[in-house]
DNA sequence: AATGAATGAGCCTTCATTCAT
DNA sequence: CATGAATGAAGGCTCATTCAT
């Protein structure tokens, strides 16, 4: 069951860990669930990872470091693009976070918490939005932030994250979804980006 | 401490769930947790709940019914408000779902969970947005719900719980927030509402 | 469902516990189940009984009670039965042992608990044997009342309480059963009364 | 207090689980009980047996095992024993099951609840009596096996079980007990072995 | 006679973590 | 690297029992 011998013990305990957190919350995740489904020994958790703890926060900084990688490289212009490559671009967007989407899910739920101050959904925000600001680091306006954060990248991330619960409760297709979704975002979020210096 | 003979447990019990579950979680919140905040033995819990799970489902079912007892009420034509009410009608909006804030936290970590099938946060949706629709209830698009879904109703709700660490966090001023929120929700959710039938 | 207003709330507590102990068990059962079951108040069972010992005591004494009160009456000489009548006399016996299957049951778990010292098992047994030798009380030997105890006295308690069992185990015929055992009973413990004065 | 590096704790803790259940009935003991007996900690306990139900149940099934190896060696012709053999071999077989007795305690404790269907006596007994049967595998009729369960089978078994209450109750020798024993069962069960083909 | 509410102690089970190998 | 065994603390839940009414 449990295919040994992939010689990356630690890479297979950091995506079993990964999955069971979106699946059922960090706290409702227990260590050996997630040895279980790595098919490492327990004590092997602990080997490479001090906490319970560690786990999260490795996927955490693995993820912002991926996204700052993916973000730095492409330094070209990108001279705005015409109205109708901008769906396109929104949609590859759309997709390359669906594949994060567990982590994502993760972070949302953490977020959430009132007590405590797990503000990684912010620093991630942080970054996401310097990208996609690219070129124009003139500093906005609190406002715009809060445009950008509130009705941009969280519309996005809830967007990709409740879709599968979103269409199986209401039994909609999940491609039209999207497409509605583009349609709805480029309408509501990203027409307004001028009006929010 | 406990403040005995305070007559209702049942509903200190309840307050001090929502509190306890909005601040660390659902699962990461003992049920000693609550009985100790509540100041009541923890078998009294019990005595009342059959489970620790009938403690969020009982404040999501006393969430549920709040709703629509204020919503029903109000069967006045409600003929569309001019321009300058929309703003404080929405603020108003804003300010009742403040007061619940801790539940609707819950409602959003729960509804992350990629494995529990917990769809609190559309069955609570249908129902708040049935209300906003109050009069046309002619069945609307895929794409309308679409959109007041995650442009609308998540928007404003991932605001609401989000607001205090997003001003903690960048360190501006909660009313100014809320400020820039409206100007915001009005430009990007508000207006669009004709558009998509 | 509890159907009330039966009045005599005692003799249902009794019945409810009687027919609980010999499901699961005394210390498996919960007072709590047992007032469910009888249909009244949990605090009652404290009204009436000191304990949830005092419970299985209560119905012990009861039936001991009822087996002497069964037993002295009788004073008849009842001048050995002929061979034929035997079988009926025993028949009949069995029968009444029958309805009290469950305090049987109950009795027999108690008795194999080498812990404790809940003798009830012998002072039943006594009182019973001693019916069984009305008249000729003449004291008998050790090896006598081991003879009439253990394939006596238990092999009737044994068959009558695991009957029911036994046969669905084999699936067997509890009549047939019945007759089978009387066979077995005349032949092995009955007809050698003789042999051991 | 509590020998650590014992090796073996595994059977530290059947040793003392079937201890303790002998002593006060399954339920009746706690798990905390059979930790602080067997001397480890109480969660090795569910290191090892997924609940408290399997701990019974290994001990039932270790010695089922335990039986139908001492069984099947046997496979000497062993033609009709003399007369004056035969007690001596039935003293043996009893005292086999004395050190056994603690293990045949739980099994008829369990064996007398009406409500779980523990069939683990009679399976036991099934082996059991196929072993005293060997080489006349003939199918018997119902009522020789009924004759050979409660008037061989059960009586061996309470005797050994409740021959020291028994002893202690009426205060007289075990050994003593024990001859008495033999000259009953071999008159009231063995000497009619024939009669119920 | 009867009940709803309350409680402290205990139970079964699981947790995160460690250690010797 | 990897593992089986071990542990203290805590978790959820139930228990027998009491009390005010």
């Amino acid at each position: 069951m449990a295919r040994k011998s992939s010689g990356d013990s630690k890479a297979r305990i950091l995506e079993a860990a990964e999955a069971l957190f979106a699946e059922h919350g960090f706290s409702a995740t227990s260590v050996d669930a997630v040895a279980k489904k790595a098919g490492v020994n327990k004590a092997l958790i602990y080997y490479y990872f001090k906490d319970k703890n560690a786990l999260i926060q490795s996927l955490f900084e693995a993820f912002l470091q991926e996204v700052m990688d993916k973000v730095r490289p492409e330094g070209e212009p990108r001279g705005r693009p015409g109205p109708d490559q901008i769906r396109s671009i929104i949609a590859a967007e759309i997709q390359r976070m669906e594949s994060k989407k567990q982590l994502l899910s993760i972070m949302l739920m953490e977020a959430f918490k009132h007590g405590e101050h797990s503000d990684f959904l912010f620093t991630f925000a942080k970054t996401a939005m310097r990208h996609a600001q690219q070129g124009d680091e003139n500093s906005h306006s609190a406002r715009y932030w809060l445009f950008e954060f509130f009705t941009g990248f969280l519309a996005s991330l809830t967007f990709v994250t409740l879709k599968d619960k979103w269409c199986r409760h209401f039994s909609c297709d999940p491609d039209a979804a999207l497409d509605h979704f583009l349609d709805v975002f480029i309408t509501t979020h990203f027409q307004h980006h001028d009006e929010f210096d």
